[in-house]
DNA sequence: ACCCACAACT
DNA sequence: AGTTGTGGGT
């Protein structure tokens, strides 16, 4: 038996928001730890791991570890019927092969259930080692967006490089080059507005917009995104969710090619 | 000679806007009573009665009975001309084939007027008895309307059931089920949320989503929509025009199938 | 009710 | 990539 209930239901509702564009089906993982899942990106290039740690539910009970195969656009049309006020619980019977969503609205004059066939989907589940980086960035992640939608108008990668100054992002394309650079500023006043480089040693890596651009989805998670950056190591763009947990997208870089991509 | 001054000209504006995509051609009959129209959608299957009484007009001048066909899409593109304050005057003379619409600012500084051709539409006006209903719920349009919109996105068809609990809208599709309950609320403070259900006996019938989508268009003419169910009965779906009339919708429920559709 | 932003379609 | 339509916020 599960059963989960969260007050703040907008936040499952974001949370689909930001993972549907990217994965079409995959498995949620329910532990005592916590509501999770971990899901390569349909063309096998991008990872997406999210957890909601069990502390953040008003109401949390897993008997048992259970994965539940979804399809993540039809749960996600499930989740756009809750009113952003509503009280969102999920639940489902050991051994049934559906989920039921159950939305509250906030006078409990309106109480709504879906019920939604559960999919096999089989899954390696990888282990995703702890490992330092050579620079972490955080930054407002509404400038974090910003700049990849900029950028992904010029060219179809950007570069992301850190030196102690700051980072920059820069992308060449048919019409020209650009470049931004975010200087490290640490506004004390104003810390939703901060950039904080922390840097153990310079860092320059090459990776494909399309994807930091669906990364980006979950953008009204959290106001700020943090950026870890390593050569030979995926970069990891992680968005914190408030007393919960995070979802984090982790991308391979691209192997930097010659100059010039003709010669022999 | 006929002439209708409507000094909240919007009102006018927002009718034309709940029909027009449901019923292509139709009559507006002008009598002493009142402008009225009735009129099929354009597969015979809805039907619309409109009424704004005489008495909800500034002015009111209609000599004899005239009935003036109409292409209500043409009719929306005109009255979408006028301004939202603007005070509307419907003019048409005895024995003419055109119809004009004048448009006076709230300021008198700008002044429209616009004439289009009418129409020879045969349409047999037909007598609709009052009837006794099974159930009559009354609830917040917007309400209605956002339960419409939500459960056409898991299927095709609702079934209404009305228990004096409440009023249950259920679905089901390719994806799952859906049920929303809305719970008789009767709150005294805020009569503009309150759900009221007046029941005689139980009852549910199921209709065509399309359809309740096209009626939740006039959802802007009234804050509160009344649903009168009866079994065999078509559903009506009423918005009151303040201080002049009413918009009806009626849609003939859907014969409940068997379970087993393909039972020989 | 109007304006702005995001998403889907061409 | 641009445009249009829809949904949410002020």
């Amino acid at each position: 038996m599960l059963e989960l209930r969260l007050v703040q239901g907008s936040l499952m509702k974001k949370v689909m928001e930001s993972i549907k564009d990217l994965v079409n089906d995959a498995n949620f993982d329910c532990s005592a730890t916590g509501f999770s899942l971990q899901a390569m990106d349909s063309s096998h290039v991008a990872l997406v791991a999210l957890l909601l740690r069990s502390e953040g539910f008003e109401h949390y009970r897993c008997d048992r570890n259970i994965s539940m195969g979804m399809n993540l656009n039809n749960m996600s049309k499930m989740l756009k019927c809750a009113g952003n006020d509503d009280i969102i619980t999920i639940k489902a019977d050991d051994g049934s092969d559906t989920v039921t969503f159950m939305f509250e609205s906030p006078t409990q004059d309106k109480i709504s259930d879906f019920e939604m066939k559960l999919m096999d989907i089989d899954s390696e589940h990888l282990g995703i080692p702890e490992a330092e980086y050579h620079a972490i960035v955080r930054m407002p992640s509404a400038e974090f967006a910003r700049i990849c939608k900029d950028l992904s108008s010029i060219g179809d990668t950007v570069v992301i490089s850190v030196t102690k100054e700051g980072v920059k992002f820069s992308t060449r394309g048919d019409i020209g080059t650009a470049n931004i650079v975010c200087r490290q500023n640490t506004t004390v006043d104003k810390p939703e507005e901060a950039t904080i480089i922390e840097m153990n040693e310079p860092v320059s890596l090459t990776f494909a917009l399309r994807y930091m651009n669906s990364f980006t989805k979950a953008t009204p998670l959290s106001s700020m995104v943090t950026i870890s950056l390593s050569s030979e190591l995926p970069v990891v763009v992680e968005y914190k969710i408030a007393e919960m947990g995070y979802i984090r997208f982790y991308l391979a870089p691209k192997i930097e090619e010659d100059e010039d991509e003709t010669r022999p």
